[in-house]
DNA sequence: TTGTATGCGTTATCAT
DNA sequence: ATGATAACGCATACAA
């Protein structure tokens, strides 16, 4: 391995005057500056990134916490869309994205320690259950922290139009002559209050009473509960002719429970999901969904953490970016009949 | 942060008894050690992974080069897939992921440079262009590496048994009454001869003789080059009944080339992909598949890098494991018309 | 059993 | 402008 050490002898310096010229700090002359940085270079020399950090408490690293209720956040396809552009915009400014586990030698240690442990620079935290105590710890640390789809308290986030993009969808299956348009929520959560608020916004708007059987509890992402959730809106006495799920995903199950009551989509219910997953737009009936712009959440959750890394300790206010959403009107809202 | 001089400090000991005690090594007395460790716990020790590695040369981390065409390889559904297994084997093993880049404060650096750079113990390798020259220096240089889908020399791989695969589903198209069934296989790769292969012995037994127009190249997870290749098949004047795609993914782009056509999968012509995605269990028809284990891929892949890192050094041969695969019927093979 | 000392590769302070 | 030196936190060979 080339170090400093190495350049030095070769080039007859001191170790010090091989450190500033390489990073380019006055206290070298230009031309031993230049004949250090050319042999630096000839030599293939790469700085050792543990004694850096050692050394200046800045690692370059970056943690990312994918958490989901089964612990495997890399599935979640929205997620991982937004850490794409994420990582991309970090990867620009030449930091590494490290996938944080809870194990280190043979012991199971917190967010934050690993934090610590690892010397991360920043964290990127996208995942559904926000109160986990950990995270909390981790928030209230002085670790900078940016999030998505939830806010903590002097932490920058960035989230979609949630308000908004449930607003259009209500106002669309309307347009299409919906009036019975009931609502499957993902868990209690941030988001799903403000996906619920866009929903009842829109109803008062139209002039439509919210009735307390149209709006039913799934989980984001739960294939199965949907499915259930949706048998429970079709067994209804009066059904709704539209039905607003979780998630994209989460609409296989709404699908699957319509098909097996003997239902077509959007013939006999018309449905709407919500994130604009890539593959929806290959599969028939193209789902009719609130597509969220994953890639620009992810690039601008990291100019934020960037922005919160550069200001360490000034005890900058956390802000919060919303990003619009688009509804796609798809093929899955037809006119009731 | 504690630190083992802070440690030391308190227990009224040397630095060494602490580093001792806490690693767990002999040179230090039962009693002692235990107290020392006590008030490691009770401080809230973590050792600095940073002055471990710079010490020790093991970071504990491990590279992940997820690599497609665009570089987006987070979006490649089945080799997320793999990464998960990989990662809850890793995990537990103490290690962390991190996912490579190429940009070193300002600079791009190769693949190797970054392990040297970054101290990484292992790199797992799950990409498209395995040909890539940046690969090539990196698989010959001394660093552990497991791949998947592909082998080199000296490292350890897994990959799936494509040839039976691929012959599983020939036999399959075969028993419901093909005779015209062709192929659109992914770029030139191991995998993609391997798969020939499959296809070929599967012919060959079956008593039909391969037609070289029933040939033509696609990409992996291209949806417009198999758009492009199944039109091809469709415009032949002996038109094949059933076609096998490159991959389950790569398939939408031959349903709505059928469906363009004004044909219907599977009743006018079935189609077959491979890899088995998740989200294809809950769209219909319910995509006829060879489905990868991905997850054990993952995690074998895992047990090979962990076996190459703890005998590094020692030159063992690179082994290949071979993992089966499950064709899964689904809906879109009936009958030729 | 315990402690001293050295060095991993870097950065940064302070002489010269 | 240049270099000697200390320090970051840890592991380890060696001395006591």
């Amino acid at each position: 391995m080339v170090t400093l050490k190495e350049i030095a002898r070769q080039c007859g310096v001191s170790v010090a005057s091989v450190s500033k010229a390489i990073n380019h700090m006055p206290g070298v002359g230009a031309q031993t500056a230049q004949r250090i940085r050319d042999t630096a270079r000839a030599l293939g020399y790469l700085p050792n990134a543990a004694a850096q950090a050692l050394k200046t408490n800045r690692s370059f690293n970056i943690g990312v916490l994918l958490e989901d209720d089964d612990n495997h956040g890399l599935l979640h396809q929205f997620f991982v869309s937004v850490l794409d552009g994420f990582r991309v915009v970090m990867e620009e400014q030449g930091y590494d994205l490290m996938l944080m586990n809870r194990t280190v030698g043979k012991r199971t240690i917190s967010y934050l320690e690993h934090c610590r442990h690892s010397n991360l620079d920043g964290v990127f935290v996208a995942c559904i259950d926000f109160s986990d105590p950990e995270l909390l710890e981790l928030a209230n640390a002085n670790v900078p922290l940016v999030s998505i789809d939830h806010t903590y308290e002097g932490h920058h986030s960035v989230y979609s139009d949630n308000v908004d993009g449930v607003y259009q969808a209500v106002l669309y299956a309307h347009e299409r002559g919906h009036r019975r348009i009931a609502y499957i929520s993902g868990a209690p959560a941030g988001v799903t209050s403000k996906r619920l608020e866009g929903y009842h916004k829109a109803l008062s708007e139209l002039g439509i009473a919210p009735r307390a059987d149209y709006h039913v509890y799934s989980r984001y992402r739960d294939i199965h509960r949907t499915y259930a959730a949706t048998q429970q809106l079709l067994a209804l006495k009066e059904p709704p002719t539209c039905i607003l799920m979780p998630d994209d995903y989460a609409s296989h199950g709404g699908q699957l429970a319509i098909q097996n009551a003997g239902l077509r989509v959007p013939q006999d219910i018309s449905i709407i999901g919500f994130d604009g997953l890539e593959y929806f737009k290959f599969i028939s009936p193209r789902l009719s969904t609130v597509a969220q712009n994953a890639t620009a959440i992810g690039e601008q959750a990291a100019r934020l953490l960037l922005l919160a890394i550069e200001n360490r300790g000034k005890d900058i206010p956390g802000q919060s970016v919303k990003l619009p959403v688009m509804f796609i009107k798809g093929e899955t809202v037809a006119p009731p009949n």
